[in-house]
RNA sequence: GGGCGAUUAGCUCAGUUGGCUAGAGCGCUUGCUCGACAUGCAAGAGGCCACUGGUUCGAGUCCAGUAUCGCCCA
């Protein structure tokens, strides 16, 4: 029974891919056992949407964690890839609304929230695992076991007991905001959520009548009013200020008085503001609407304006809008510019196209709109709050804490990166934009109005409290006994904040500063109550006492925050807690490095005290030929799964890993390939790269089994109980020698590649080593001395060897293949160790064999050799050059004479049969004072001349050789020069220097040899 | 508007601390079906390293500016 039996000539993926990946999970290698005692490594995986299909972005991102993953397990650490998904509150719900509504016809409103969540666990039951499955079909080594879900129980008791601490702490406070207002959804949307459309409309000049014509009108003539210019008229209902340019000449005079608001006949302001408005544009006068525009809006922080919001929910006008109240927004904005225009007060209309915010979910323009929202406190905390919250570790406040944990030392290896405590990035010059976001310390909006995600556990309602009714207030709801006896509780589970409505102050301490309420500190009271974890029975108490829990859920990033602790069952003191964190590498794209990573590192520190991870890879992005990123909109993605179907996983992968530069756009040119069952689907001719290094591996090992198999006892006898004889390396023939010397660079240069997240150079370099080394060479090698039984057993011996390291090499890679043709190795050859010199363990499933070690195997490291070999392959190509041409047909031998140096002659002359064989040469004749024959070839190569005999065409040699001639010239002309230059001679290096004059020694030396051959032709 | 990046062969990209006769894969040209592989083997053609200055004995590499493209944040 030969293997050739079972390994087809061309790989095929499916055939083994579904049977590998079977046989991992059942043999539970991918599972982490926190009482191993190995030191551990750890990533977790950067929870997908689990509404999401897997996207070349996912194809990259877990290709490259999948190989840190399993180098590290093969180099014997505790090797933990945490798994999961996110509920992607917002994409999940509006997914699932939109099918419901196709279906049925049902709002959400109709199904009520209850049911509606219920609804969409059950759509999470039934499509939530997609992903999950792809990125098995792609070979990830995730610890299945352990998959979480950002709202299952583990991860949503986390969020309970940080949003509880943070409530606690005074970190998280509610405030109004402006907010990307879905009117569709009826919900704020992210700034991530909104994308902008030009949008064809107009720009309305109006006029703003001054209050009364004074003084200072005069210089510009008799003015009247102020002309304002906006796209959006109707906001004009909830303008609280005109704004001109401080420096502005037209307008100076004008700051400090009033302009009748039209249609509302409201008093406001002319303010200055020289950040709001620019002179240059339009009239110089601003409206200002500070509840319904981003920039007004700071700008009424910044002056203090109050803040008139005249918008439902629904996106109708409210009853701030006085006659235009429940109008909705775009029919207002017509009744609102015909009134100004019935008035007069309607100066020009122009069109105008502008960029208006839609929202990614609904489709429909956003709306800035001023709502009540809870917020994470970012900046700094005056100094002795700050003081009291442990979390913070002695910062200042959330964002600096998470800016301190950048680490600014350059560290030599992975080992000091991990002890010094701090996060470093990959490329480095990430770390800016992490710092650059933070410091800006902007409060962090929680809150989202939606039914899917972590609901806000915060009850509250408000008092009227007055010094004589308080005691009855609270009597009549019950709340003494809440209060009391869970004050005394000292506030583990809950935690309560008393708010005056009206100043927004803070009671911090209500037991000594606030009761008993006095006559000075009369009036309305809203209580809020925050409980660490469900409890029905306060919860109970609540409801009774007329607390109603707030409706809005938390952001997701809330919950992915917490990712790297919550899965390992913070806040229990768990051993996963104790074994795996912090953990060691994350990697993701850019875009979510504020989102996502700096929310990690601060909630890590906050809860634990310890970064999460000391090592943050930012992956680039894969764009279409354009340089455009693949969008859905686009249609110029493409689906990893398809590629897997086309090529197979492993050439995904190692294409995958080959595209992996430092770079921070990858360019993927796609094209349609239309299938035989007739689907069209997107490809990339670059996975073909990957598919034909798969190929080609399944080839050589293919190759390797033929000759190894039943043979493999002839260098080590397979009996154990004989002891092996030590190899005499020395007496190898060099391919062998050089081989070994070869794998041992290979196991050392793609590792120190690896180390340093160059997955492109680590593959390129694993590739050369296999392709050109092993195959191209070693192989062809083998080939003969195997079928003439040359030193066969030492051949088998090192092509086991070299074959069994690159099994190993290349797993991380491409774990498929390289799986399946170890077992077929270990039936081919059990044993293979280098006797005497290394003792390889072949027991064990490759996915949990030891790699090559970092050091590679110094015992096999043969520079001398190497550079033999080097010489072998010089004069081996020169021989194919003159061959090709000269047109030598590959069956003709050819006669070739070789003069070297005397010194030279010896280990030349003992290896001669490489280049017999590699070039196809009949006799070889190695002799230092050789002449060259006439109707020889010549070839020069630094101290070695080449003739090849009986070939010449004189008319193809000449032109070679002339050729040659100019090329030489144009060399000897260029380090004439620098040798020339006085500055070059006296400053540069003196190895330099010499380097250059040996070079043009060799180079002269070239010059005669083919000056005379051209003579002799 | 602020920050970051890219620009090297027809295409996609390497090029580590300046020493380069600038590399790879794909594509192209030529020749190969001897049992590992045509998803292959061998040979070859193809480049003012975006532009302009500067630093230096020496610049694809460092600095400044310009242009084009892209990303992130406002």
């Amino acid at each position: 029974m030969s293997s050739l039996d079972q390994l087809a000539s061309v790989y095929e993926p499916r055939a083994v891919e579904p049977e590998i990946y079977d046989f991992w999970t059942k043999g539970g290698y991918f599972h982490a056992d926190p009482a191993d005692p190995r030191t551990p490594y750890v990533i977790v995986i950067p929870p997908p949407n689990v509404t999401g299909a897997l996207h070349g972005g996912h194809a990259l991102n877990n290709t490259l964690q999948d190989i840190l993953i399993r180098w590290h397990r093969m180099r014997g650490f505790n090797t933990l890839w945490m798994p999961g998904t996110d509920h992607a509150g917002i994409a999940t719900q509006a997914v699932v609304e939109r099918t419901i509504f196709e279906k049925e016809k049902k709002t959400r409103h109709d199904l009520g929230r209850e049911e509606l969540v219920r609804r969409i666990w059950d759509w999470k039951e039934a499509y939530g695992n997609r992903i999950i499955e792809q990125l098995k079909l792609m070979g990830c080594s995730c610890d299945w076991e352990r998959t979480r879900f950002t709202l299952d129980d583990i991860c949503a008791r986390a969020v309970r007991h940080t949003f509880f601490r943070m409530f606690k702490d005074g970190l998280i406070v509610r405030g109004k905001r402006l907010v990307n207002w879905d009117t569709h959804l009826q919900t704020a949307v992210a700034d991530d959520e909104v994308y902008h459309e030009k949008v064809k409309g107009n720009l309305w000049h109006i006029r703003y009548p001054l209050k009364d014509k004074g003084p200072g009108t005069k210089d510009q003539g008799q003015v009247e009013y102020l002309i304002v210019a906006t796209t959006r008229p109707e906001t004009m209902l909830g303008d609280t200020a005109v704004a001109v340019h401080p420096d502005d000449p037209r307008y100076k005079h004008l700051i400090g008085r009033t302009v009748i608001l039209p249609l509302v006949n409201r008093e406001i302001p002319i303010i200055a503001d020289p950040i709001l408005v620019s002179m240059e544009f339009g009239t110089g006068v601003v409206k200002v609407t500070p509840a319904h525009d981003p920039n007004d809006y700071q700008c009424g922080l910044r002056h203090n304006l109050p803040m008139i919001n005249i918008l439902t929910p629904d996106g109708k006008i409210n009853e701030n809008g006085g006659p235009f109240a429940g109008m909705d927004r775009y029919a207002a904005r017509k009744r609102v510019v015909a009134e100004l225009e019935a008035q007069g007060l309607l100066e020009k209309v122009e069109p105008h196209e502008s960029e208006v915010g839609h929202s990614d979910r609904s489709k429909t323009p956003i709306e800035p709109y001023l709502s009540d929202q809870w917020f994470v406190r970012m900046g700094d905390l005056p100094a002795e709050e700050a003081e009291k919250v442990e979390g913070l570790r002695g910062s200042s406040g959330l964002a600096q804490l998470a800016i301190d944990a950048i680490c600014t030392q350059q560290h030599a290896s992975v080992e000091e990166r991990k002890a010094c405590g701090k996060v470093h990035f990959f490329p480095e010059r990430y770390a800016n934009t992490y710092r650059d976001w933070l410091a800006e310390k902007r409060d962090w909006c929680i809150s989202r109005q939606l039914w899917w995600g972590h609901r806000i556990p915060v009850w509250s309602r408000t008092f009227e409290l007055t010094e004589e009714n308080w005691t009855g207030e609270f009597l009549r709801v019950g709340m003494d006994s809440l209060l009391e006896g869970n004050w005394s509780r000292d506030g583990v589970d809950l935690a309560i904040r008393i708010v005056r409505e009206g100043t927004n102050d803070v009671i911090t301490d209500p037991r000594k500063t606030f009761f008993p309420v006095t006559r000075e500190t009369e009036g309305t009271y809203r209580f809020y109550v925050c409980l660490r974890e469900d409890n029905p029975e306060i919860e109970g108490l609540l409801h009774k006492a007329g607390f109603v829990q707030d409706p809005d859920v938390l952001d997701t990033w809330f919950s992915s925050a917490l990712w790297p602790h919550s899965t390992l069952g913070w806040p229990e003191d768990t051993a996963e807690m104790r074994r795996y964190y912090p953990g060691d590498v994350l990697s993701t794209a850019r875009e979510i490095i504020t989102l996502w990573v700096a929310r990690m590192v601060l909630t890590g520190l906050y809860n634990v005290g310890k970064v999460p991870f000391h090592d943050v890879y930012i992956h680039a992005v894969i764009q279409d030929a354009q340089g455009r990123p693949f969008k859905k909109t686009l249609g110029n993605g493409f689906d990893p799964v398809d590629i897997i179907e086309m090529y197979g996983a492993d050439a995904l992968r190692f294409t995958m890993a080959s595209v992996a530069t430092e770079t921070q756009d990858i360019r993927m040119p796609m094209k349609k390939v239309k299938l035989n069952g007739g689907r069209e689907l997107q490809t990339s001719e670059r996975f073909e790269l990957g598919r034909n290094f798969c190929n080609k591996i399944w080839n050589a090992a293919r190759f390797a089994f033929m000759n190894l198999e039943g043979q493999a006892s002839d260098a080590q006898p397979a009996d154990s109980a004989t002891a092996p004889s030590a190899v005499d390396r020395a007496a190898l023939p060099i391919e062998d020698r050089w081989m070994l010397s070869r794998v041992s660079r290979a196991a050392v240069e793609v590792q120190d590649a690896l180390a340093k997240f160059s997955f492109s150079r680590a593959a390129t370099l694993a590739r050369d080593f296999f392709w050109d080394s092993l195959c191209d060479w070693y192989l062809e090698l083998v080939k003969s001395r195997i079928k003439e039984n040359r030193q066969a057993a030492e051949a088998r011996m090192v092509l086991a060897f070299a074959l069994d390291q690159s099994l190993r090499l290349l797993h991380p890679f491409v774990p498929f293949i390289t799986e399946r043709l170890w077992k077929q190795l270990n039936q081919a050859a059990p044993r293979r160790g280098i006797p005497g010199l290394i003792e390889l363990d072949t027991g064990k499933p490759l996915i949990v064999s030891a790699y090559p070690p970092v050091e590679g195997w110094p015992a096999l490291n043969d520079p001398a050799v190497d550079a033999v070999f080097d010489d072998l392959q010089t004069a081996t190509r020169a021989v194919r050059e003159i061959r090709s041409t000269q047109n030598v047909p590959p069956k003709n031998p050819v006669n070739v004479i070789i003069k070297v140096p005397a010194d030279r002659v010896e280990s030349l002359r003992r290896e001669a049969h490489v280049i017999k064989r590699m070039a196809h040469v009949g006799e070889l004749t190695i002799d230092p004072q050789a002449t060259r024959p006439k109707n020889a070839a010549t070839l020069v190569f630094g101290d070695m001349q080449i003739f090849v005999l009986d070939v010449i065409d004189s008319a193809a040699e000449r032109k070679r050789l002339e050729s040659e001639l100019a090329n030489i010239d144009k060399q000897v002309t260029a380090i004439n020069g620098k040798l020339s230059n006085e500055g070059f001679v006296s400053r540069a290096p003196a190895n330099i220097v010499q380097a250059e004059r040996d070079k043009l020694a060799n180079l002269q030396a070239r010059r005669e040899v083919v000056l005379k051959t051209l003579a002799e032709l």
